[in-house]
DNA sequence: ACAATACGTCAGCTTTGTTGACACTCCAAG
DNA sequence: CTTGGAGTGTCAACAAAGCTGACGTATTGT
């Protein structure tokens, strides 16, 4: 089960690789979501409104059934989120103008300022990992990313890079 | 804001670039984490269970405290999760024969089966990933990763390399 | 007119994390 | 040999964030 095509070049196959492979993204996922979670704990949010307020910046005016496919939860949890936010005034939903059933979010200037604090530092964290390991080196990683992703999330995640063309 | 050093080949670094990092992950680990869960949802078992009995796997007559340091959880819920893999009968919990205060974890055939299913499944999608984006990919993904890490999970994430030598 | 869509919400449940408090065992140092 | 502290386990209470199921309302499109 341990050498595939043994005496050729494919040992980056190994389990043994592979396995050190899922313990980098393991380890490296908690060092990824560290900085902003620190933020966020001495305020009453967590990692759900993080990410609930990452892609509302990313796409502004965005529906809730398209922040529903991109985040994967159901529509009640991604509610309770949106509610508080909306609240405290930090995201505004507008009714659609073609369709007034749909709901248009925007972040709001309170919002965005804490979108920049919470993007800075994880920007911080991934430019050193970046910059330590070189432009290939981001290449590679990228590359591989991508091609662990569901299809579907696949194909989210690209729409979003052409989107900011 | 955005451009560094304009001119130069740092174009890796801008805050696109970034950005596209930070969703790479985001969307990723979506992917790295869908099968397990699918798997675990069946049972009575959560992500929580699956990252125990990994690390358990990986280094047998491991103590708690050690797991408590590599997972990044409290004591309690960490105890919490074992209680219920011991009661059936995935893990085995020795008291430590130098230190009887310490309890030393191992797996049971049992708790061996289920780790191989899950790791099977993580594995099975992490070699498409790897194959599809080719070994220097690979090689700069986990460069970057390990760069991601903090600094302490860096250690841990090397020892255990070490340590399956 | 009617079915389907988009959204919000109520109620209840699960997993996994947290604090705080307390007890027990055991090792080591005084 | 006593005592302090480390390692461990456990009780209680709670919070964040996910889930299902059900229902209501507004709007759209057929």
């Amino acid at each position: 089960m341990s050498d595939y095509h043994s005496g050729e070049s494919l040992l980056f196959l190994t389990d043994e690789q592979l396995r050190q492979g899922i313990e980098a993204m393991f380890f490296a996922y908690r060092g990824f979501t560290a900085d902003p979670d620190r933020i966020l704990a001495s305020m009453a949010y967590g990692r759900a409104h993080h990410r609930a307020i990452h892609f509302i910046n990313r796409a502004p005016g965005t529906t809730v059934t398209n922040l529903l496919a991109i985040l994967g939860v159901t529509k009640q949890s991604l509610n309770r989120v949106l509610r508080t936010l909306i609240e405290d005034g930090l995201v505004q939903s507008h009714v659609g103008k073609s369709d007034k059933r749909e709901r248009n979010l925007y972040l709001t200037e309170e919002g965005k300022a804490l979108e920049n604090r919470l993007s800075d530092a994880q920007r911080t964290r991934m430019r050193a990992a970046f910059r330590d390991a070189g432009p290939e080196a981001v290449a590679g990683f990228r590359r591989v990313l991508e091609a662990m992703m569901d299809k579907d999330m696949r194909r989210r995640y690209s729409d979003l890079r052409e989107a900011s063309s």
